[in-house]
DNA sequence: CTGAAAGCGCTTACAG
DNA sequence: CTGAAAGCGCTTACAG
């Protein structure tokens, strides 16, 4: 006769104010349609027993999971464990929960559909996008929600709904701050094989000189997205009269390569070298100098996921990077530089 | 009479090769039970319609979730992401997946009990153990199924199973790798208000001097777990006749101090002063000259907790961990060792 | 070895 | 505003 579990139900809930279940039902999902006594009663009974509507039963009778899938996957990506933190707390404003899995990438698309079809998920956020997603394909061919973090590139179409930092502009936003410093030669360091979204980073970088009435930037590739190739690649750009005085990084990675490159050659990074990177990894900050670098803005790329998940006839998203200046580029932000500007306006 | 959702269920795989459906059930669940030919049949509708049974019904009847829930907080811990995917995998094998949440510290536990009591989850992984965690003690009071990822210190007793890494163990191992260097002054470099864990690896190094006959490690206490911090403290301990020539760093973080003041003082790290991390980052691989860390072995750890997960009845498991030797410190792994040593007992 | 019955805990129409 | 009925998809005893 002991119960053997210590849920309680809402058949307990409804015995111990004695009202039926489906009004303790109501008083959970529609309390409006309940007289405010009645109401009260329920609800004193609720926290009383400390009741909470069993998910899977809600599961079965709404089909909704209340869950959404995210795979991860190896690779020291310090910034993915904010990224899952961040969406964690967008998702459970809406009541679901991040359901976390592993795959290989050929695996991935596999895998979502076995959760699809044991309906443990209602849908999928996609993170490393590439072009001609397939997974992108698949989930919109069936009408499965998703949202995807990051952009196609080579113009390919996009299926469903994004999010993306806009790079292009954040990069603009640190040349703007470069030149505002007085340099007038920059260069762009990329690596070979780079990603599209590194790519867009030096199209950003080459529109804000044009933009400014600057030269080009001078364009220097390294063999890979490791500090060692980088300060190779950059050394050799060091030298003459015409070098540049400022080396917008790609990455952090290449940023620091930049940084040794310019200690090698002599240059103080910073007063002689101006260098910046992207990502606001902990080895930009750890660097030192430290590295300017351009931080993703997670709240809003996380809530612009939420959202679309809900809605995905809601247009791509572009979020502004967040420039963050420090010693090896003590560029000025937006903010400055606008309150600069309001201050010259007001002094007049 | 179109039917609303794309899902197969287990009245139509019976339909479909005439049988009822406690036989699929069977076929799922119980195959031993049913004769060849006839799981022959109903595994061919099975697959030919892409039947899985639906988890939320499983979860009803069954009264297990399927899901285990871990927290994620906010913090750039690139190790996180490789946790993740690595727990997700050893609990797959069980059928388990990591169901993810976040919550601050104060209100992770009210989080766990929600979770459990919608029945969201069989049990937890907790990480970040402190001393005397109500978490372990609530739900281990409870009979909730858990597993601690790290002991808890100054005594106070652990609730439920435990996997943590031995860090006095492998700081020992560096220790010998140093003194296998021809070091004898050792120095270890920890901070105020450091964790236990850190102060488990400097009792580590202090019992390794000691069992080969070292002077005791020189004690150098950083301000904060920070380069500059530890640079500062460090640069004063590397002066005089006495000075050590290895300094052996409780974080990667405070290495790098420690190689900074080294560079600071003209010495070479690596060739004139030793300087070893601790986490195996990225920060640890991208210095220069790279520093040797030690790194957790998380296939055996994760492995360990899914497996007390299973059976909360298992002994606390500590894992050793694995040095990895770059320029800072170019000491042998044990491995290196023990060949070298059956090598030289072959040639005598 | 196979099948009809009961029930897991909830919600969604539908009467009163 | 409130309550009795049906059903979500599955599994667990229990007969045949």
């Amino acid at each position: 006769m002991v119960k053997r579990t210590g849920r309680v139900t809402i058949e307990e809930v409804a015995t111990a104010c004695g009202v039926s279940r489906q009004t303790v039902s109501n008083a959970v999902n529609f309390p409006e349609r309940l007289a405010e006594s009645t109401l009260a009663k329920v609800r004193a009974a609720i926290t009383g027993l400390g009741y909470q509507p069993d998910r899977s039963a809600r599961t079965m009778v709404r089909g909704q999971a209340g869950q959404i899938g995210f795979c991860v996957r190896n690779g020291r990506s310090e910034f993915m464990t904010s990224f899952l933190t961040a969406l964690c707390v967008a998702l459970a404003d809406r009541g679901s929960h991040v359901l976390l899995f592993t795959a290989s990438r050929e695996d991935e698309l596999s895998v979502c559909a076995d959760l699809l079809a044991q309906r443990a998920v209602d849908g999928f956020v996609l993170a490393d996008v590439v072009d001609d997603d397939e997974r992108q394909r698949w989930l919109h061919g069936r009408g499965v929600p998703f949202a995807s973090f990051g952009r196609t590139w080579s113009g390919s179409a996009q299926s469903g709904p994004w999010v993306d930092l806009d790079g292009a502009g954040a990069i603009a936003e640190v040349v703007l701050g470069l030149h505002g410093l007085g340099h007038e030669r920059i260069a762009f360091l990329d690596w070979t094989g780079s990603s599209g979204a590194a790519k867009d980073r030096g199209r950003g970088c080459a529109t804000a000189c044009r933009d400014l009435g600057l030269a080009p930037p001078l364009v220097v590739e390294a063999a890979a997205d490791d500090p060692a190739a980088a300060e190779v690649s950059l050394r050799r750009a060091l030298v003459g009269d015409s070098a540049p005085t400022a080396v917008v990084g790609a990455t952090d990675t290449l940023a620091v390569g930049a940084a040794r490159a310019a200690s090698a050659a002599g240059l103080r990074v910073g007063p002689d070298l101006a260098v910046t990177g992207f990502d606001d990894s902990a080895l930009a900050a750890a660097q030192q100098p430290a590295l300017t670098s351009v931080r993703q803005p997670l709240d809003a790329i996380v809530a612009g996921l939420a959202e679309r998940l809900r809605d995905p006839t809601l247009d791509g998203l572009l979020v502004a990077g967040e420039v963050v200046p420090r010693e090896s580029a003590p560029i000025a932000t937006a903010a400055e530089r606008s309150r600069e500007s309001s201050g010259a306006a007001a002094g007049r």
